[in-house]
DNA sequence: GCGTATCGCGTTTTT
DNA sequence: CGCGATACGC
């Protein structure tokens, strides 16, 4: 168990804790050690704090280290709560255990998971597998093309459990939102039961999975109970109002006997109803634990005043709530500003702008973040920072291993684990020039379906075309049988994959390339490859441009990737009709939640708030369209911030591009191409320029639409000329 | 005719 | 990136 990266444990302490340093609500929250409790703590009020602070009394009441248990969401916030109480704690005594649920439950089932019938080997499958196998499966039972709007699974399993789950209000509109599928329904139910098998057979398991076992594991078998919930005499929780009902039933499982509960939210940051969590949870917390202590945080030790009076006024609608008001008192007068721009460039010059001056002012850039409810919205600033040399990290989108090339290489991996898993197998016959989706599927059918799969592969009849690929891919296999270092393995794999790599990604490979490079230095960590799966799909490391220097860089991030964070000067931009809220969002609580994520974003700011919006977007037909300010800003007090207006004032009506001559934006549809570079205008030796490299000078052209260029700043890349952004110096 | 390769286009949010 | 439409090849 103490080996499982996947589990913080913490060396610690004799205590001494100063509660003088808390304000009167935190210390009670602090002291009070029996029973269970609720702490609705609004945001920046300390609530990480109160837990560490909380961690360290028990300990000094006696408390036996290895009794604590702490459950978090985010693996970096149970490191981070484990590292503060390290600080604030010295001499050993034993160990305090923090980790998510999802890596604590994938812990436990390894350990007794063959009490409920299954052994070791599975495989933790994420979002885009799960997704890959419901679109297989509706391609299998004739369902594809038509119907985009066909529910992805979580929506299903909504659907499916709607009968049961009568408190999920959001479950009325999803049988409003999906009403024209009912015909479908039997499909559905298909769908779902076909899901399962498929999963069973292949050995593979979901975040739901992880959860519902280990919910199992408490319920239904009493040896693992006595084990897991007798270990530990008080649980805690944070970020209490992300918890679906499974690890509500978890949590109320774990503390059967003693309820020493503590659990600690923000109804007002529930934004993640989507993957299944209820902020119900917190409503009926002190129903499921009689005698609940309730306790709220409202003093806020983040933010200046005039930005919490904007972020109290943004959820003053909110329907559902416990009723808090944060206050702070932190001077400042600097109210929050708002800024609306022609289009999107305008929109992004002006936080360009705007950091660079927050700079001057000796803001740092590390204390500086951009936030926006999806991650393409960011496209337009990044161009923008990219050319004014700005360094930045985006956060959210696309994580490393969620790429397709990561994948390509992980998919090896997952088979030494689990030499079953179909999904892995499917990717890498797919890799196989001239075998496709057909092919690959009756191959992998084949595969998976035999008792000794490796020789079942050696031993299928390959076609004229692919035959050479196969018996390589064939070789590779009876190579890394031999091996169990993770670092070894790497490297079979890739001289195994490299080529098709090559030849697959031709067009940008030399890009991917530093993303598998740095996978190589993760991989090299590992003792074993288990782990190592594991690990990347639980918690999957973000992309790193560079990692040389990470000092000093900004961020940019989805707001959902931003909670529990905070800058001295924070822009959220993209707050436009039909931007912010979602247009997928309806009326009800999906608005409810649009609203929520706008509070978790404003308050991520201590100092210096900027909101801004473009005032047109470009439709799908690709025309422009006027939108107005969201919604959740024409709905706040005047007074509550401060307009900044366009350089050239207000043009309020028409379109007049006429007055922007230096935009690049083309107002027109791209129809009329913008002339393309050929190889011949590039000769060895042309001085270039690229959006992203900078300046260079052609190496070698000819192949194909392929050139290569040296750059003075990146080194060599290979660019295709239909995708690069290149021009003549 | 079936299966594979290629191009163009529109993207929610994620443990 | 992934999907659908289209083009190409056995």
């Amino acid at each position: 168990m103490e080996n499982n990266p996947l589990q913080t444990t913490l060396d610690s302490p004799s205590v001494s804790v100063n509660l003088e340093e808390l304000n009167p609500a935190q210390r009670q929250a602090v002291t009070t050690t029996e029973g269970s409790l609720l702490v609705i703590a609004g945001a920046g009020s300390g609530k990480t704090r109160t837990l560490v602070y909380r961690v360290a009394h028990l300990l000094e009441q006696g408390v036996a280290p290895d009794k604590i248990l702490l459950l978090t969401f985010t693996r970096k916030a149970s490191q981070e709560m484990l590292w503060r109480a390290g600080n604030l704690l010295n001499d050993s005594c034993g160990r305090v255990t923090g980790g998510t649920f999802h890596g604590i439950s994938n812990m436990l089932l390894r350990r007794y998971g063959h009490y409920l019938g299954f052994g070791s080997t599975f495989t933790i499958i994420d979002r885009g597998d799960a997704e890959g196998i419901i679109n297989l499966l509706k391609g299998s039972l004739g369902l594809t093309g038509r119907d985009k709007q066909f529910p992805t699974k979580r929506v299903l399993i909504n659907i499916l459990s709607g009968s049961v789950n009568k408190s999920m209000a959001i479950d009325d509109l999803i049988y409003e939102q999906y009403a024209h599928l009912s015909e479908h329904v039997d499909d559905i139910i298909n769908l779902d039961k076909h899901y399962r098998e498929f999963k069973l057979n292949n050995g593979l398991m979901d975040y739901d999975d992880l959860l519902v076992n280990w919910k199992r594991l408490l319920a239904e078998v009493p040896e693992a109970q006595r084990d897991i919930a007798a270990r530990y005499s008080h649980i805690m929780v944070d970020e209490y109002q992300d918890t679906n009902l499974i690890q509500a039933d978890i949590v109320r499982l774990l503390a059967h006997g003693h309820n020493n509960v503590m659990v600690v939210g923000d109804d007002s940051q529930s934004i993640y109803s989507f993957r299944g969590a209820d902020f119900y949870n917190i409503m009926r917390f002190p129903k499921v634990f009689p005698d609940t202590t309730i306790i709220k945080l409202e003093e806020n030790y983040r933010s200046s005043q005039p930005i919490l009076s904007l972020t109290n006024d943004i959820i003053r609608n909110a329907t559902e709530k416990y009723t808090k008001t944060l206050f702070t008192k932190i001077e400042g007068d600097l109210k929050p500003r708002l800024f609306a721009g022609r289009d999107e460039r305008e929109e992004a010059l002006f936080v360009n702008r705007k950091i660079a001056e927050l700079q001057n002012e000796g803001v740092e850039l590390t204390n500086i973040a951009v936030l926006f409810r999806s991650g393409f919205h960011s496209y337009k600033l990044e161009l923008e920072l990219n050319s004014s040399g700005v360094e930045f990290e985006k956060r959210g989108g696309l994580k490393l291993t969620e790429s397709a090339h990561m994948k390509d290489v992980i998919a090896f991996l997952r088979l030494q684990v689990n030499v079953r898993d179909s999904l892995s197998w499917n990717r890498i016959l797919l890799q196989l020039n001239k075998v496709g989706p057909k092919t690959a599927a009756k191959i992998t059918d084949r595969v998976t379906m035999a008792d000794d799969p490796l020789s079942a592969l050696a031993e299928y009849p390959p076609g004229k075309t692919w035959k050479e690929g196969m018996a390589k891919l064939v070789q590779l296999f009876y190579d890394m049988e031999k091996e169990s270092a993770p670092g070894v393995l790497y490297e079979l794999i890739m001289a195994y994959y490299q080529p098709l790599f090559e030849q697959i990604y031709r067009d940008d490979f030399p890009k991917r390339q530093k993303d598998l490079d740095q996978l190589k230095s993760i991989i090299s960590g590992y003792e074993d490859v288990q782990s190592f799966v594991d690990d990347t799909t639980l918690d999957p490391p973000d992309t790193v441009e560079d990692h040389g220097k990470q000092t000093d860089r900004m961020i940019l991030s989805t707001i959902h990737s931003s909670k529990g964070l905070e800058w001295d000067a924070v822009f959220v931009m993209g707050l436009a009709e039909g931007r912010f809220p979602h247009m997928a969002a309806g009326i009800g609580e999906q608005m409810e939640e649009e609203r929520r994520l706008l509070y978790v974003a404003a308050t991520r700011a201590r100092k210096y708030l900027f909101l801004t919006y473009p005032r047109q977007l470009m439709t799908p037909d690709r025309q422009f369209k006027r939108v107005g300010m969201s919604p959740f800003l024409s709905e706040l007090r005047a007074g509550l911030f401060q307009r900044i207006e366009t350089r050239d004032g207000q043009r309020s009506s028409g379109f007049d591009f006429s007055a922007s001559p230096s935009r690049t934006v083309p107002a027109y549809p791209r129809k009329k191409k913008k002339q393309k570079l050929s190889v011949k205008d590039l000769p060895q030796g042309t001085r270039v320029t690229h959006p992203f490299f900078g300046e260079g000078t052609v190496k070698k052209s000819g192949q194909g639409r392929s050139v290569d260029v040296a750059f003075e700043r990146h080194g060599i890349k290979t660019l295709h000329l239909d995708y690069a952004k290149l021009s003549l110096c």
